[in-house]
DNA sequence: TATCAACACGAAACCGTTTTCGTAACATTT
DNA sequence: AAATGTTACGAAAACGGTTTCGTGTTGATA
């Protein structure tokens, strides 16, 4: 049991003033080298690290960055979160993670405790309770105490910071375009209840898309669905009472559902139904066939989120950049479940 | 912009000392009512929060806890994660992870950084190269500085700390059985490099099982795989060139790529041959047939991960109460993809 | 020889708390 | 009236660093 040694430490053992060995680790020339080379030598032999919190202290900065997800065990959002952590790790910066689990309440009380001095910024996408309340007055706290935000893919207009979105609505549109382009006309949406930005793009994209093509938008094929759950029964009607040749579903798990589904039916997947999901995850590779997908580069997402994190952060506070909203372009991946 | 108020402010302010404040604020007797009532009114309506990092230097603890592990975009290491931040959460910890992306540097130099004042202790799995080297010395050091350690899954007998693993061998032993139970005989394995304490103990519960079961060990049925990527061509031929009744996969992502071999071959699942996979994931529940699967619990490994650390972090540091291992009972979950 | 710069180092303030200890002012007891 | 106790507060140290400024000791210069 050694326990950390301290500057206070080093200065006592070789008698010199604590603001000596300070100044000798920094290798400041107001020390002789003699001095020098003892203090480091010592601080050497026994393993001698500046305490962070010190640091922090003195500073005024945590070289922290807090994480608010609403999810951990959610393929998007852990490719984010790589994407955050190897840029934020690159740059000299540890990562608190908080999970809000999809509620408001857990949202604000994560977010005020770290706020309290444990991290210097934020990077977050929103609950899906607070996107419903539409109530952001904690993240104007935040920001009015000073304390930099970037949300990504769950956003708000309200609030203005550094954004990365994905270009949700394009996306979908060159999805529904890829199906109408292969013969498709009866195209269906499967989607989540739309207080999700993303969700309300996507669709925005879908009926861009048919309107564009003079195809009808019919309502009977959009299926809002409340989770990502066991939705079976509802899909099995939904393909059974309506003519479709084409779905696009806004996340992997309906995707697959759906695929399931449809093959249960006696349909054959894609030359009866084509099927295009959004998220590259395991699930899309894994399937048979595979399923053709949006990929969203989340990693790409998190570093570029952490990047307009910690340039805000470093720049000198004098020059007020305007915020910016960086959009991620997303790749349609054509694979097995659709038709080229 | 109305940056954080400091104790010093609301001395300033009121006119009283900064101790004043801080007991007043603190509800301590020493202070008179009048005193007390001005200075919580002042406070609540500036909304005075204690600076955390001023509180970590002088309390010499963080409540932060430093998490690593060598992948997050994985399912069984994000259920860990969950568990662990809700119990840290809900005992008033933060979470700072590093992903130590199965590198031994990486994770050595996450570890130090952190051990500078930033965490009060770790929970960590072990990265792929740490235990290929069975380099510990990064480990002993740390806790040769006092800073408590929990390893989880992926452990060493070489270090002494608490630790949490699964039943591996025992659940291993338990899935062969269960094939043999349903008339299976030539059961196959398929695993990954044996420098995982993990696939090792898997592999010793498959040799049990057959023993006990007085089925010979043929070495031709055990399937030795690099990673978890495209292995359909070793699969494919391995598949063809023996005869197998049924598989017992390590991890899920060999188990899905097992079945779409299995049934590209021709073969049914499970009639011809039946698959068990590890790890309760998204894969297993929505492949056709669902896979018979080993849940692993993580979110429950890491509560206790937490809790055994978090115990051992608060308890009176006089008692040094010994090293536990525990051990969390996986559980065969019996789907399509094996015989009842 | 008096003056001055360079050198090498130490004292002290500071970051924001908590906590121990000291002490004025007043009240109570003998 | 003197001794004692209580109340209500402030000063200061401490946590572990960084940094500004002051200063004693040299050696060089006028």
């Amino acid at each position: 049991m050694k326990p950390k040694i301290t500057l206070k430490d080093i200065a006592r053992e070789l008698d010199v003033s604590i603001s000596t060995v300070s100044k000798a680790l920094k290798n400041s020339k107001e020390i002789s080298k003699d001095t020098k080379d003892r203090i480091k030598a010592f601080a050497k032999f026994y393993n001698y690290r500046p305490n962070n919190i010190a640091l922090s202290l003195k500073n005024k900065k945590t070289k922290n960055i807090g994480v608010v997800i609403p999810d951990i065990v959610h393929h998007f959002f852990t490719t984010v979160f790589r994407g955050i952590e190897m840029y934020a790790n690159k740059m000299g910066y540890n990562v608190i993670v908080c999970i809000s689990d999809e509620s408001f309440d857990k949202e604000v009380i994560n977010m005020e405790m770290l706020a309290n001095g444990s991290i210097d910024g934020f990077i977050l996408s929103l609950s899906a309770e607070t996107q419903r309340r539409n109530d952001f007055t904690h993240l104007k706290e935040l920001l009015d105490q000073g304390i930099p935000i970037v949300l990504f893919d769950r956003i708000t207009e309200e609030i203005e910071c550094d954004k990365v979105i994905l270009n949700d609505a394009e996306i979908a549109c060159e999805a529904v375009n890829h199906f109408i382009k292969s013969g498709c006309r009866k195209i269906a949406l499967i989607t989540t209840e739309n207080y999700f930005n993303v969700s309300e793009s996507r669709k925005d994209g879908y009926a861009v898309a048919l309107r564009s093509n003079n195809i009808e938008i019919d309502q009977n094929l959009i299926l809002t669905l409340p989770h990502e759950i066991d939705n079976t029964d509802v899909m099995t009607k939904f393909f059974k009472e309506n003519s479709i040749d084409a779905v696009l579903c806004v996340n992997e798990i309906f995707a697959i559902q759906s695929m399931s589904v449809i093959q249960h039916l006696g349909f054959n997947v894609p030359s009866d139904i084509s099927i295009i999901g959004f998220t590259d995850g395991i699930l899309s590779r894994y399937s048979s066939p595979k399923l053709s997908t949006i990929a969203q580069h989340g990693q790409e997402m998190g570093e570029l989120a952490a990047k307009l994190l910690i340039n805000r952060m470093e720049s000198v506070e004098v020059i007020e950049e305007p915020f910016k909203t960086e959009i991620i372009n997303a790749t349609l991946i054509k694979r097995g479940s659709s038709i080229n």
